[in-house]
DNA sequence: ATTCGACTTGTCCACATGGACAACTTATGC
DNA sequence: GCATAAGTTGTCCATGTGGACAAGTCGAAT
């Protein structure tokens, strides 16, 4: 992750630690692929270990067993997933939020890494561990909302009368929920339905 | 499926056909449960028919591989289970619409089979068949929420200068955004969520 | 130079899986 | 009655699976 040479390359020969660090890097991303790709019951550690490049058995070697694997692969690619098209949440709007979240989607129809968020989500129905981690990031994604939301009602573009939690809570399902019929259907509209939402929301406010 | 006698248990002895109706359609509902239960990759033919009752064998006979059976039990199970808490949509509002889903929502968080939709709109990403099927399912109930969406826009309580049909698009995935973070999330307030977009939808309209 | 420890690699195993199928039971039409 | 077709059941097999592990490689510390 944080190494500080220019190459990465598995296959380049540095200190034990370094290849290590690289290979481990290389199956969370191969698995985190994959977990999009195939579904959470859909990956076996096999394939993981042939995208990444190494052999089945640096799997075992590099971690506990296949859950934590997983676990660990999804939680950090979901991380820089959303860090990554937000980058400064700090004076946006709302409406800045539905936006960047319809390009998202969007843009990455064709790499469907997107898939992982709801792969990740219905694991977590099914793994108390990951379902555990997951909701402190989902907090803190719709605490953030939910900050964005009251500064825009304060400044009276949108009605001041809806919960600004509520609201949060409604945003981001509705966010996700575009997501998935995005992935699922090929008709959906996504950008349609994100400009919808955005009315919905502005509709009383001064713009 | 559209028997009619009283008696559906498989022990007892019927007419050749009939007793293959009965297995059939307790494969079906062992698969579309399981479906919900272990996620569409974590189903193995095995575990439905235990869960069936009925021998492993029996799979093979009356469906021509898992994936077939794991699609005709998922389209199945999902209309019945979208049709029946909706049985009279043709003078519901919006506000019915998001009051039943939540209300379906919190009741069925018990027994999750819930999940099975979203674990079908996930499988229709990696199956093409799935997706044609399940895309005009999806294209009818949002075609029936665009209707009732018009018809309370005539009627005033809804804004009139808001698309239907794209309004329609975002309701749909914002309900089903809002079941899949009821599933992930335990703490998530779906009902909280329901009120704040059903004050959305209404806010400016003539209640 | 030698030892040491981290990482790698190939192989092994016990087990689950999907699917096929032959041998059976049993209602139904003749 | 009896042949027949539909449904049932147990068993078999090739393949995939997760995990373990011993032998090997190689740089780092002494």
């Amino acid at each position: 992750m944080d190494k500080s040479n220019g190459q990465s390359d598995r296959t380049t020969v540095k200190t034990s630690a370094e290849r290590g660090e690289t290979t481990r890097a290389a199956i969370l991303e191969a698995a985190a692929d994959l977990i999009a790709e195939m579904g959470w019951g859909g990956v076996s550690t096999r394939a993981i270990a042939e995208r990444a490049g190494v052999p089945h058995g640096a799997v075992s070697y590099h971690f506990r067993g296949k859950g934590e694997l997983l676990r660990e692969a999804a939680l950090a690619a979901i991380d820089t997933l959303f860090t990554e098209p937000l980058p400064a949440l700090d004076n946006a709007t709302v409406d800045d939020v539905i936006a960047a979240a319809a390009q998202w989607y969007v843009q990455g129809l064709t790499e469907r890494r997107q898939a992982l968020v709801v792969e990740v989500m219905m694991a977590c129905t099914r793994d108390e561990k990951l379902r555990d981690r997951f909701a402190e990031l989902l907090d803190q994604y719709r605490t953030m909302l939910a900050d964005v939301i009251r500064a825009e009602q304060e400044r009276g573009s949108i009605a001041a009368d809806i919960d600004a939690t509520a609201l949060a809570s409604a945003l981001i399902a509705a966010l996700d929920g575009m997501l998935l019929h995005t992935l699922a259907a090929p008709g959906y509209d996504g950008a349609r339905a994100a400009d919808a939402l955005n009315a919905l929301v502005y509709q009383r406010g001064t713009r």
